[in-house]
DNA sequence: ATGTCTTTGTGAACGCGTGCACAAAGATTG
DNA sequence: CAATCTTTGTGCACGCGTTCACAAAGACAT
């Protein structure tokens, strides 16, 4: 920390681990619902159990930011909220276009949660003619033929796209050349863009793969180790399970 | 390596780093891709291109599978599909409840890309009485005041919430007390859960909030660094962005 | 069989993220 | 004002994950 007092206390912003940032978020709603029950001050320690993390790890994190805390207080709640807000933008409020507007598109443009954290669907695109016209969620659906234009004249940055995985890459074009700069990519589907572009993907599969994983190590290790007669300790899915074990399998020739 | 042959090729499963698991799905995904098109071999480096990351790194991660590549030529694209499908825990069926059939759950149960890689969708719980028996994506929602019920004679190890915050929570206990061992959270609450017990949280809130992050983060380095005619950089949302540049806000007393 | 050429599997170095543990800062009390 | 108590901010060490770079393994040609 340097004794010497910089009158800048924040901007060591160039520079805030990426781990920290991905944190930020959940202390952020950690601390807004405390100020909607108007806590004043909060301890690193109730904080960071409120977001489920580390509390030392809460404090370093913080400690990017040149945030304030007062040592035998804790943190400012509302001071924090607006200092964390600010540092990840969402002191202006971003306009984004959903491309895509089958089950999930539609899902995502009915969430309430969208902008009440500083993100406004500005537009849905669909590349289906018969939808063009229809509202979902209050707004009308435009045909993707007019996708450039919707995206310019409504300073869109930030896209989503939630078409079929086929589709996936040229909507991506398609929106980088009108401008878009980051994209929220639902489609499963490894996403090339061009340097400067930031992507970041939802997988609801890979996230059900990974759980699977770890199941049937628990209950490979359940088997192993411990006797069967283990309470509660399910883990072999659908009954099946028996002469299936390792089998040598294709193996190639 | 270790030059020993020990007939057991694959079972160093206790061990694989949960960054390796976490890419296993991609690296399964380009597999079948390869697969459907009859493609015998992959090199790594090609593999490594189609799942996005680096060729030292998958092999790597092959190799914590105890992976049969050949040397000069590749892996085998179906060898390598059965032996990460087993690692996964695929080979078998999961059968998986949903709870919380709004939007977002209806959503999800009306997708096609559970079935196909594994995942079966078992069970749809609803607290709302009147949705009871209602068919969603042809299967008839149940109500909440079963789920014990249905989670133990559906032999339900994975639970996926997609409830209001406030009820998350509860429906997590619920189903933690009912023998579901990994839970997906959709909703924007941080669970706690007995040990053994994993949950994985997909939030499109925070995601968002990571973009924009990084999106104001290019706009500020814009401003700073080079002129304001730069071409197409936009980056600055909703126009307005005078006034409001550091403000000392509210600082606690 | 020998040599060449391709591609794997991994040793080693490095960087990032995490968590412990503690000195210092400040509040609070007497 | 001094003593005490709470809580921050961070130095430090450690472990995980990533990447480079290369020896060895094997295919393939001659
Ligand atoms: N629904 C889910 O729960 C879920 C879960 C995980 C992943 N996904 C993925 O999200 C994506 C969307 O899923 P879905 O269930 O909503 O599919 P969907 O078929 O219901 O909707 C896709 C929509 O995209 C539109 N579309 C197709 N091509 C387009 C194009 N070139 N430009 C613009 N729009 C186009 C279609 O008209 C359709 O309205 C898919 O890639 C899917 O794999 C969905
Ligand atoms: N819709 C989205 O795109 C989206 C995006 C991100 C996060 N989320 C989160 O996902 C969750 C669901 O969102 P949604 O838009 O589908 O909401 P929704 O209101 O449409 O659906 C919620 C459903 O949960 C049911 N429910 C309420 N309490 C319940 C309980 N105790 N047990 C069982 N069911 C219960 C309700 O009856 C309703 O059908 C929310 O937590 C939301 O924050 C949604």
């Amino acid at each position: 920390m340097a004794t010497g007092r910089t009158h800048r206390p924040a901007t060591r912003s160039r520079g805030i681990p990426e781990a920290t940032v991905a944190r930020l978020p959940l202390y952020l709603r950690a601390l807004t619902a405390l100020s909607e029950r108007s806590v004043p001050t909060v301890s690193s320690e109730e904080l960071a159990t409120a977001a489920g993390v580390n509390s030392a790890k809460l404090r370093k994190d913080f400690s990017y930011l040149g945030s304030y805390g007062t040592r035998g207080v804790g943190y400012d709640v509302e001071y924090l909220v607006y200092q964390i807000s600010r540092e990840l933008g969402l002191t202006q409020d971003w306009p984004v276009a959903i491309v895509g507007i089958g089950n999930l598109g539609a899902a995502l443009a009915n969430y309430g949660g969208f902008a009440s954290r500083g993100f406004r669907v500005a537009a849905l695109i669909d590349a289906d003619p018969a939808m063009a016209g229809t509202p979902v969620a209050g707004i009308a659906v435009q045909h993707t033929d007019d996708l450039d234009r919707i995206i310019s004249e409504n300073g869109v940055s930030i896209g989503v796209i939630t078409t079929p995985p086929g589709a996936a890459q040229q909507v991506c074009d398609r929106l980088v050349a009108a401008g878009v700069t980051s994209i929220l990519n639902f489609a499963p589907t490894v996403l090339s863009v061009p340097e400067g572009v930031d992507v970041r993907k939802v997988d609801l599969s890979i996230e059900l793969q990974i759980l699977a994983f770890h199941e049937q190590r628990k209950a490979g290790e359940d088997t192993t180790a411990e006797d069967e007669g283990a309470p509660p300790m399910r883990a072999t899915p659908t009954g099946r399970k028996g002469p299936d074990g390792d089998m040598p399998a294709v193996m190639p020739a």
